[in-house]
DNA sequence: GATGCTTACGATACCCGTAAAGATA
DNA sequence: TATCTTTACGGGTATCGTAAGCATC
């Protein structure tokens, strides 16, 4: 058992058994790839692909436990690269965050500002992806951190942290009846055509079960991935927005008026994530606490480091 | 980085730095181990032990760190290959249990009757050694399950979970002062000279209490690492005993006398150990079923198996 | 002087990639 | 037929062990 071998085995579960895809995303030939899982097979005693002929279609039983634990060893042989590069070259390195749109444009830059500053010589790469993809770059070690107000929780490979709370309000045009209507009600807002995000993206979901629940069926006739668009398409009348009230910004978005609307919808909390097992660099766990000054090394480190859960 | 390499920093440790040990604990010469390690110095670009000269003397801040996680794979790479057995053949293989006198004896052998009579191609190793050299066994994967009443709480990789629980009771010969003593008393019992278990073994720590605790300091004039021992010197007239009840066996002891005791020293719990992310072995499931029919797989799995830990 | 670590060097085994053959869709 | 996998084979490399050299105790 070398780790080639385990390379290979993850890639082609990655590759969803194409052992050509797998020999060119690991850069080496096929025939090496066909022999390794041979090899490792031989050597276990034990077929870990579901073969029809000569094709792989998928895991066997024991390929699937097996995958588990290669996955693990995986994660624990680049923690072991990312440990020496934190004490060969303390400030140096790559830290990569995983994020959407609202995070990066909106609550990001001062973090990164002052994170840039205190770690000039660490790359910082802000990958602006959808929530559910933030997992997947977290799961496969792609990314270091990820940040969303969705998708985070509930995945028990995940450990992630509250980042900041925030509502969403309406916007509407400068000159708009709903300017005059205070307070603002659901009611009111449903009577005009939403636009607002994407569903899965910056609480989303919250907005709809906030209508639901008052028994409301807004017509959202269009949704967009971040505020930007939404604010272009409400400035051209197509009809009033919700949008994270951060995303408002009073002098750039003149022709528009962000309206009071913290008592209609409920708070979302933005969440910091980080896989378990993960190795974090110490600029990483700089870095979220620049987020949070409350999220320091001490509160981050145990819920990721592994076997260190209580008893029973 | 591979497994060798591995391999050789965590027996390095293990042999507390002399790399001639090592050569001849991995089976291979100690060139070889030489250069691994320096290889694998320059690829993580770290130094991972203390020199003085040519001599090692310890570990390095990040060397420790990185043990931490080579433990880790080497344990995954060893329930890689338990993992493809308990596929490729299985109900055969190698059971270790390390345990103590006293649960070799008394508690053990209906447990290994059944298990026998289940998995009769099971080689079953039964290891009689003192408690802490149980966990010891337990950390380096020497063995897969320990059963003893002392040392296996309290440690953080370690899962413990309740055997059965019993008694101290007190040993005297067939004819002696105490037989009369009725409901006995600690203070009765203090004024003879006592033989009992080694510190550290079957309860003695609860006996000690006991008696701190009612403010008495008993003469022990021996003690045993097991009850057979200590029934023989009760025997020769040099003492009375305290032994776990079950050791008492009224038909074989006939020399001596059981006294009913339970009022007088606190419970004793018997624990079953395994160490978190140990892959256990179906056959090794069903042992811990046959002691105590409670602690199925379904029980006991969830609270071995890493990355399975609830959020935050 | 005995023990222990490093370096040098030759033999071996392993790993990789090309190429051809066979299987699958 | 085009795509994909396996097998065969040759070249290159890494690993291992012996032996010699050197440091430490």
């Amino acid at each position: 058992m070398n780790f080639q071998q385990l390379r290979i085995i993850r890639e082609t579960v990655r590759q969803h058994f194409n052992l050509t895809e797998v020999a060119n995303a690991l850069f080496t030939s096929q025939s090496g790839v066909s022999k390794h899982i041979k090899d490792l097979e031989d050597e276990l005693g034990v077929e870990l692909f579901v073969r029809r002929g000569k094709r792989l279609l998928g895991l066997t039983e024991p390929g699937k436990e097996l995958v588990l634990i290669v996955e693990r060893m995986l994660l624990d042989a680049k923690n072991i690269k990312r440990l020496a590069e934190q004490f060969s070259q303390r400030d140096e390195g790559k830290l990569t965050i995983a994020t959407t749109h609202t995070q990066a444009r909106y609550a990001l830059p001062r973090v990164v500002t002052r994170f840039k500053q205190a770690f000039p010589k660490v790359h910082l790469e802000l990958h602006q992806v959808s929530p559910a993809e933030i997992v997947d770059m977290l799961q496969s070690g792609d990314a270091d951190i990820g940040i969303a107000t969705e998708s985070l929780e509930g995945q028990a490979d995940i450990a992630s942290f509250p980042f900041y709370t925030w509502n969403h309000a309406v916007v509407v045009p400068r000159e708009h009846p709903l300017n005059t209507v205070k307070p603002l009600t659901l009611e009111a807002v449903a009577e005009y055509p939403l636009i607002t995000y994407h569903e899965g993206y910056t609480g989303r979901a919250t907005i709809d079960n906030t209508f639901q629940r008052a028994g409301l069926s807004p017509d959202i006739v269009m949704s967009a991935l971040d505020a930007d668009v939404i604010k272009t398409y409400v400035e051209l009348g197509l009809g009033i927005g919700i949008i994270a009230s951060m995303a408002y910004n009073a002098e750039k978005d003149d022709a528009l008026r962000l309206l009071e609307s913290s008592h209609l919808f409920e708070e979302n909390t933005t969440r910091i994530a980080v896989r378990r097992g993960h190795y974090l660099r110490g600029f990483g766990f700089a870095f979220i606490e620049y987020c949070s000054a409350a999220l320091t090394a001490a509160v981050i480190r145990p819920a990721i480091t592994p076997g260190r859960d209580v008893e029973e």
